[in-house]
DNA sequence: GCCAACGTTGGC
DNA sequence: GCCAACGTTGGC
């Protein structure tokens, strides 16, 4: 199993959005950096991604989600009417990709940005190194490091 | 609301 | 292929 990150501005889409979404799942749509695709094509069923708010107060982990379904085209890139559309994206060849992920569960407290970059074990992380990256990946002992900082267990 | 960091676009 | 201009992200 892999990990990752994947951010949202919670004012749009926060992780209780996600609880209360139907079937507690969503399309993780709208990812138009060409990095982040990739990670999202790289995502498998299963893998556990930690919820992301960005631009928040405080920024932070939320919680815990699972990826249901491997990317398969963003439809929203075909449709004039939407804001994610990309006129020069083929349908044949389609530029941008999306996962299905499914709430797993909220942490107790928001493990902020600043405990992040506190810590000495979380140093290597993408989001402290590059933190405009949507989608990234997080290291096995990176991700069971901010569950115990939420005062979990895996 | 400001602005640094970064990615993309397009002229040449 | 370079790089200046521009747009976006996201912390603060």
């Amino acid at each position: 199993m892999a990990f990752w990150l994947i951010k949202s501005e919670p004012g749009v889409f926060s992780i209780d959005d996600l609880a209360r979404a139907p079937g507690r799942r969503t399309q993780w749509e709208g990812v138009r950096n060409y990095q982040a695709r990739n990670n999202l094509r790289a995502m498998r069923k299963g893998d556990r991604c930690l919820f992301y708010h960005s631009n928040a107060s405080p920024s932070g982990v939320a919680g815990v989600a699972a990826v249901l379904r491997e990317a398969y085209p963003d439809p929203h890139q075909f449709d004039s009417k939407s804001k994610y559309h990309d006129p020069k994206s083929d349908p044949r060849d389609p530029r941008w990709s999306l996962v299905d992920v499914k709430f797993l569960r909220r942490f107790p407290a928001l493990v902020s940005l600043e405990t992040i970059k506190a810590d000495p074990k979380l140093a290597k992380m993408v989001l402290v190194n590059n933190s405009r990256l949507s989608v990234q990946p997080v290291t096995d002992s990176e991700f069971r490091r901010v569950l115990a900082l939420a005062g979990e267990k895996d």
